[in-house]
DNA sequence: GATTGGTTGCAAACAATTTGCATTTGATTG
DNA sequence: CAATCAAATGCAAATTGTTTGCAACCAATC
């Protein structure tokens, strides 16, 4: 079994690493891009594009440009994709060897987010798909509530 | 404890039922709203407010009074709101004792939806609610796979 | 340093959703 | 049953998140 290193717990990934990971497919390294990864990097939490845009030197990258990135990055698994049913998607970088699987607590006042150990038991997760006859079956999970400092 | 109707195997609603909860709080039962509540109540798993426009006799309805028919229904615990990630949200009617709180499963190919009676364990729900001093929490989970028909 | 295909910026296009406003219409009341 | 009024609707325009076409650029390679 392989030990797996809790996404709120993992080090940050060196810009070196991440950059080699895209070399590895012909992929550019741009100043745009490596912008992207620099604030991904920094940040604990799941980032809006917007997000990142607002967290960038200004002129430093288009939006239209992360979004692209996010697609891109998301489709090579170095990025992962998380909905809070806000309507805007989010992105966390994902580590090295990790898949990224993992979820959040979101307080519904004032939106801070933390990450969380616990997921969905695996045993009903395969009783689902089973009884149901699906293959590959993943889930979404996202926590709400509200926040100590939010309870008055 | 009460028993839980299970929302796949509820009855539908009588359109009078559901008519009276409107009336209680003073709202109008208009023309638009009594086709939006006969669409839903026919249709056993969640809609987006465009699907409920389509499957509406042309004219009936103005999709703005849709989306703003699910707001109210929404506020008032008539309708749940459910987002499979696709950025459309969607909407099923909530039967009258239930919070309708359930899952789905859903087909990544065809978009097939079957409802789920598995949930997340409450005691995990608990030890992660106190473990962050969080109160009041709930979470939204969706499962993803392929159906049967679309695995060849 | 020239070459070249992947990238970017910009603006326009899209799609889901919201909103302002004049008009219409349930429900209530006299 | 007609008058009344707040609630509701239709329509178009505005917002917001996201995608895309295309000409100009630029990182990696030779």
């Amino acid at each position: 079994m392989k030990a797996r290193v809790h996404s709120h717990s993992r080090q940050r990934q060196k810009l070196s690493a991440l950059t080699g990971r895209l070399r590895g497919k012909s992929l550019k390294i741009t100043g745009p891009r490596a912008a992207i990864l620099e604030i991904l990097r920094k940040h604990p939490h799941p980032l809006t594009n917007r997000e990142i845009f607002a967290a960038m030197p200004k002129g430093r990258c288009n939006l239209a440009t992360i979004y692209r990135a996010m697609h891109l990055l998301g489709e090579m698994g170095m990025v992962k994709r998380f909905d809070f049913g806000d309507g805007a998607a989010r992105f966390e970088l994902v580590g090295a060897g990790d898949d990224g699987h993992h979820h959040h607590l979101v307080c519904t006042r004032c939106a801070e987010v933390i990450e969380i150990d616990e997921c969905f038991p695996r045993k009903i997760e395969s009783r689902i798909a089973s009884k149901n006859s699906f293959k590959a079956v993943t889930h979404k999970l996202e926590f709400f509530g509200i926040c100590p400092d939010c309870q008055h």
